[in-house]
RNA sequence: GGGCAGGUACCAAAGUGGUCAAAUGGGGCGGGCUGUAAACCCGCUGGGGUAACCCUUCGGAGGUUCGAAUCCUUCUCUGCCCA
């Protein structure tokens, strides 16, 4: 097999589509290149996502080419309308300024910046500085409106309404890709699949302005094989910052997919060799767990490191097998006096968050749904105190998977 | 700027003075069956309370009324048509 990184994406089904497969693949395979991706800031973490686009960073990392990541201030100021159903809420320049700072240690983890190789920059440095009216007559004018509102993505907001400001979008992102080819020699842009428009735009921009041939690439966008979008669960959205979402929950996140969502993500979420990867798929009915707990455990690693790794399969395999510790389980520690006095476990549950309010939780112990070290809570009238407290700290549960440890101090 | 139609819970969408914490569908959650999967069946789905009941919610703010998601005023946002 070709080590040519370009076969290496499209072996695992991380291309969508290419401006030019042969340039691409050419230019991937021979000196290094520069390319960029672009990540907006419009939350505190990015989630499970933006996994793809990391992925596909690393890969090219690996291969020896130098990955720019922009970390959008400016265009995250216009709003991307692709895919979006309505305007979304502007946020304050300073909001987006913080997001962007912490989006950028984020991506750092997996990308280590190192300010010559792989660098981060923040489009707000350029875009906040244009003038409109010379940014109008040397880059607007090469923007047709027939043509955009001829695209998919405008199109179906021809219906719900489109604001000028997110119209601009598509100029903002190609300027950036002129911008990053003329000051960095970026030659790639890759993203995901409802970017092809904007990308394009900017590979269109960059030949008429500059004459030059540059290229793009897209990742094809995850959807679960039930049709929804990947990374909600009942916890919300799978937030690729160990504060925010917890590497055990992280960890059960993958561990839970469907079945048929196991072949994909494999190949995209993991390093594992393809061989591994068909071996994995290959299994039948329960012995699927094994290769999901392979994959859970590799795309663990990836996010959060190898040591939370092993405690979120550690305490994974606590909760649903023998043996384990539970270490990496999501823990609350509670006064010992107050189990003392029992607790309310409609109380313990909604304080520790395995249920969003006590009703919720009293709803739950009349549908045989909370569990206190796995025995089913079978009465309101019961209260949690010390009895219940064993080595591992007190186990609760809801539902069928999702647990939370209680210790005792 | 003018005219019209709208803003209801996570989403979509009923409701047009009390019987509305608000139909229905989707989603989500719990139970059953399983493999920590899917499909399927049953149940739940604002907060507090064991309960009676209380509190908060129908774009915002005022008002009418014994009583408002429902009527009035005003503000605001969105869509459509005209300019």
């Amino acid at each position: 097999m070709s080590d040519n990184v370009f076969d290496i994406l499209k072996e695992r089904g991380l291309i969508a589509q290419t401006s030019d497969d042969d340039a691409v693949r050419k230019m991937l395979g021979n000196d290094p290149i520069v390319f960029y991706i672009g990540f907006d800031s419009t939350a505190t973490s990015l989630h499970i996502g933006s996994l793809v686009p990391i992925m596909a960073m690393k890969h090219l990392q690996r291969a020896g080419h130098k990955p720019i990541a922009i970390v959008g201030g400016g265009t995250t100021m216009v709003g991307d309308p692709s895919g979006k159903a309505e305007l979304r809420q502007m946020l304050t320049e300073e909001t987006i300024r913080e997001y962007g700072r912490q989006i950028h240690s984020q991506l750092d983890r997996y990308l280590h910046f190192d300010g010559k190789n792989c660098i981060a920059v923040d489009n707000a440095d350029w875009l906040l500085k244009l003038n409109y009216v010379e940014f109008l007559r040397d880059i607007g004018r090469h923007f047709s409106v027939n043509r955009m509102l001829a695209a998919e993505a405008y199109r179906q907001r021809m219906e719900k309404g489109l604001s000028f400001i997110e119209f601009n979008y598509q100029l903002l992102q190609a300027y950036d890709f002129l911008y990053l080819f003329r000051n960095y020699g970026c030659t790639l842009q890759m993203g995901g699949d409802d970017q092809w428009g904007n990308i394009l735009a900017g590979v269109d921009l960059i030949r008429r302005v500059d004459n030059v041939k540059v290229e793009a690439m897209t990742f094809p966008l995850l959807t679960l094989s039930t049709g929804a979008k990947m990374g909600k669960t009942a916890s919300g959205t799978v937030w690729l910052d160990a504060e925010k979402f917890n590497p055990y929950d992280f960890y059960q996140y993958w561990i839970n997919c469907d079945d048929r969502d196991l072949g994909p993500f494999l190949k995209t979420f993991t390093f594992l060799s393809m061989d591994e990867i068909k071996r994995l798929e290959s299994l039948q009915g329960s012995e699927l767990r094994e290769a999901k707990q392979i994959l859970a455990f590799e795309a663990t690693i990836i996010s959060h490191g190898k040591s939370a790794a092993r405690e979120a399969k550690a305490s994974s395999e606590a909760a649903f097998g023998t043996g384990g510790e539970l270490d990496g389980m999501p823990t609350t520690t509670i006064n010992r006096s107050r189990l003392e006095q029992g607790i309310n476990p409609a109380e313990l549950f909604a304080e520790v968050g395995l249920t969003g309010s006590r009703g919720e939780a009293k709803r739950l112990i009349k549908q045989g749904g909370l569990y206190i070290n796995d025995q089913r809570i079978d009465s309101l009238e019961r209260l949690v105190n010390e009895n219940d407290l064993t080595p591992e700290g007190i186990l609760l549960r809801s539902g069928k998977k999702k647990y939370h440890r209680v210790l005792a101090k």
